[in-house]
RNA sequence: CGGGGCGUAGCGCAGUCUGGUAGCGCGUCUGCCUUGGGCGCAGAAGGUCGUCGGUUCGAAUCCGGCCGCCCCGACCA
C-alpha cells in the first residue's frame, strides 16, 4: 500500500498510433517503427531498413528495373569513392554539393595527401563521365543508356526516416546522346516512366513538370520532376530527370566523332528515384491503423488467419487454409498463413493492419461448416463472406479494386487541395492548404521573397497546366503562366 | 549551427527535486488456460542506471566535462 506506484496501465497509447490529425509527423515516425519498416541507427541520419521495408524497395526495384530495360537501358556499377578532384572540375556542381559531401581523408592508416582524397558519392555524374569518355568514340556508340542501383551519401542537416537520410538507396540513370534533341527526348521519356510508375504502381498521382532555375540540379541545363501531395497537403518531390546538356561532357572531354567526321561533345541526361519513394508511399495511403500499400507493390497480398479453439477444431481449418493458400499463390498472390496459437485473432487483425497486408482472410470452424471464408480489405475495412469456391477470384477482384480505389482517393484528395490563387494575400492565406497555382514573374528574387515570407517554394511548372499569360501575384509583372507553389518535404 | 527534450531491462517509462537494497507496464521464456477485433492465471529470466571525473561513509539521484539520439528552425532527393 505504502509503496503503491503509478503503474502506467496498458493504454491506447501503447497499442495505437498517434493519429494523423493530432500529429502527422509523429504518426509517420511511429508507423515506420511499429510496422517494422526501419529503425534509426546509431549513426546519425542513417537508418536500418528492416525486411518489411526492404521488401517494398525490392518490389519497386523490380518494376522500375523492368521499365528501364524495356526502354533500352543496361545496368552497370561504378565505385562509391570518387576522387575529390573530379568533383572540383565543375564549379557549379562542386559548390552546390560541397556542404553535403563526406570526404575520406584517411586510408591505409595514414592521412591522404591533399589532392588524393576521395569523396563518398553524393551522385555519380563525374565518375561515370570518366568512363563514358573512354567508352564513347563514335556516333555509332550512341545512344549510351546506362543505369546503376547504388547507395549514395549526402550529409543532411535534418534527417527523416526514408524521406531524407544521410545514406540512401537509389537508382541513377546516365545517358549520352548524339543530339540535344535526343537528350531532351530521353529526359522527358524517363520522367514519364516515373510518372507511370508512380501512378500505375504506387497509386500516387503526380504532376510532372519543369523545375525553376533555383531548384535545378547542380550542373544541369534543366531539371524536371514529378511532385506528389502527401496527406498533410505538403508536396514531395518523388523523382527527377535532368537535361545535362554538354556540361559534364565538357568537364571530362566526353566526345564522339560525328557523321560529319568532326569531334562533338555528347549530350547527356541523368535521372533518379530513391528510397524516399517508400516515405511517399506511406504518407500517401496509410491511415491511423497503420500501413496501407497498393497491391501491385505489397510484399504480402493476403494473410490467412486460422481460428479455432482446440486441435480438433484447428486441424481441418488448417488443411483448408493450406489448400486456399496454394490456390491463391497459383493465381499470383503473395500469401502467408498465420497459425500462431499463442496470439488471439483480434491481436492478429490489428497487427496485419499495422503492417499493411492488403487482404485478411479469416477462416474458422463456422466458415468450414458454411463452405466460406471472410475477406477483409485493408483500405476500406470492408468485410465480406465469400464461398470458398469463389474465394480466389473474389480476392483478385478485391485487390484490383483496392489498387484503383487508392489512386482515386489520392487523386481526389490532391485535386480538392489544389487551388488557383490570384493575389499575394490569397497565396499567404492558403499557404497550408495544398498546391497553389499562381502567376510569378519568373525571377529568382521574387521566388526567394515568397519563400522567405510564406515558406512556400515552387514545385514545378506542370505540363498538364495550360500556360496562359498573367500578372505576378507579388510584383504585378508579366508572367508566362501559373506555377505550383506549396510547402514541401 | 541556434532553440528545446532525452539517455535507467528488448520496447515504453517511473524513480533524480529531498543521496541509503533498481522499480512498473508491455514484450520474452515455462506451464495451464484461451481463440470470430489487441484474452486470463501462476512462475521465471533479463539492468556496468550513456560515459569520464569530482563531492560523500554511501551517487541513477548532487557538481563538472565529454558522447550520443530525438524534436523545432536554417540545407536537401
Amino acid at each position: 500500500m505504502a509503496d503503491e506506484k503509478k503503474a502506467p496501465a496498458k493504454k491506447d497509447k501503447d497499442l495505437k498510433l498517434p493519429t494523423r490529425e493530432e500529429n502527422f509527423s509523429e504518426w509517420y515516425i511511429e508507423l515506420v517503427k511499429r510496422a517494422k519498416l526501419a529503425d534509426n541507427s546509431d549513426v546519425r541520419g542513417s537508418m536500418v531498413i528492416r525486411p518489411n521495408g526492404y521488401a517494398l524497395w525490392e518490389n519497386m526495384q523490380r518494376v522500375l528495373d523492368g521499365m528501364f530495360k524495356d526502354t533500352g537501358h543496361q545496368n552497370a556499377y561504378f565505385p562509391v569513392l570518387i576522387p575529390e578532384s573530379y568533383l572540383a572540375k565543375e564549379k557549379k556542381h562542386v559548390a552546390d554539393f560541397a556542404p553535403q559531401v563526406a570526404v575520406v581523408t584517411h586510408a591505409g592508416g595514414k592521412p591522404l595527401p591533399e589532392g588524393e582524397r576521395y569523396v563518398i558519392r553524393p551522385t555519380s555524374e563525374t565518375i561515370i563521365n570518366r568512363s563514358f569518355t573512354n567508352w564513347v568514340q563514335s556516333y555509332r556508340d550512341l545512344p549510351l543508356l546506362i543505369n546503376q542501383w547504388a547507395n549514395v551519401m549526402r550529409w543532411e542537416m535534418r534527417p527523416r526516416l526514408f524521406l531524407r537520410t544521410t545514406e540512401f538507396l537509389w537508382q541513377e540513370g546516365h545517358t549520352c546522346h548524339e543530339t540535344k534533341e535526343d537528350a531532351q527526348a530521353e529526359t522527358l521519356k524517363m520522367l514519364d516512366v516515373y510518372k507511370t510508375f508512380a501512378e500505375d504502381f504506387m497509386a500516387m498521382p503526380v504532376m510532372s513538370g519543369q523545375k525553376t532555375d533555383s531548384e535545378k540540379f547542380p550542373g544541369a541545363d534543366s531539371t524536371y520532376s514529378i511532385e506528389a501531395m502527401m496527406q498533410d497537403k505538403k508536396a514531395l518531390q518523388a523523382g527527377t530527370s535532368h537535361m545535362l546538356g554538354q556540361n559534364f561532357a565538357k568537364m571530362f572531354d566526353t566526345m564522339f566523332q560525328g557523321r560529319d567526321g568532326q569531334k562533338h561533345y555528347v549530350w547527356q541526361t541523368s535521372w533518379g528515384v530513391s528510397t524516399r519513394l517508400i516515405g511517399a508511399l506511406i504518407m500517401t495511403h496509410s491511415d491511423d491503423a497503420g500501413l496501407v500499400v497498393p497491391p501491385k507493390l505489397a510484399p504480402t497480398h493476403a494473410v490467412i488467419i486460422i481460428i479455432g479453439r482446440t486441435p480438433e477444431e484447428r486441424a481441418p481449418v488448417k488443411a483448408k487454409a493450406e489448400a486456399l493458400a496454394a490456390d491463391l499463390k497459383k493465381a499470383g498472390l503473395r500469401v502467408i498463413i498465420d497459425d500462431d496459437e499463442t496470439k488471439g485473432p483480434g491481436f492478429k487483425y490489428a497487427e496485419y493492419e499495422l503492417r499493411g497486408v492488403c487482404l485478411r482472410v479469416e477462416l474458422g470452424p463456422k466458415d468450414l461448416e458454411k463452405g466460406q471464408c471472410v475477406l477483409a480489405r485493408r483500405d476500406t475495412k470492408e468485410k465480406v463472406f465469400e464461398p470458398l469456391t469463389s474465394a480466389v477470384t473474389k480476392a483478385q477482384a478485391m485487390l484490383d479494386a483496392m489498387q484503383q480505389a487508392l489512386f482515386a482517393k489520392a487523386k481526389a484528395f490532391r485535386d480538392t487541395h489544389t487551388f488557383e490563387v490570384n493575389s499575394y494575400d490569397e497565396l499567404k492565406a492558403k499557404a497550408d492548404d495544398g498546391f497553389l497555382l499562381a502567376h510569378w514573374d519568373g525571377t529568382p528574387e521574387t521566388e526567394a521573397r515568397i519563400k522567405e515570407e510564406t515558406g512556400l517554394t515552387t514545385r514545378n511548372r506542370p505540363f498538364e497546366l495550360k500556360q496562359e499569360p498573367g500578372k505576378c501575384v507579388v510584383t504585378g509583372k508579366d508572367s508566362p503562366g501559373r506555377i505550383v507553389f506549396s510547402r514541401a518535404y
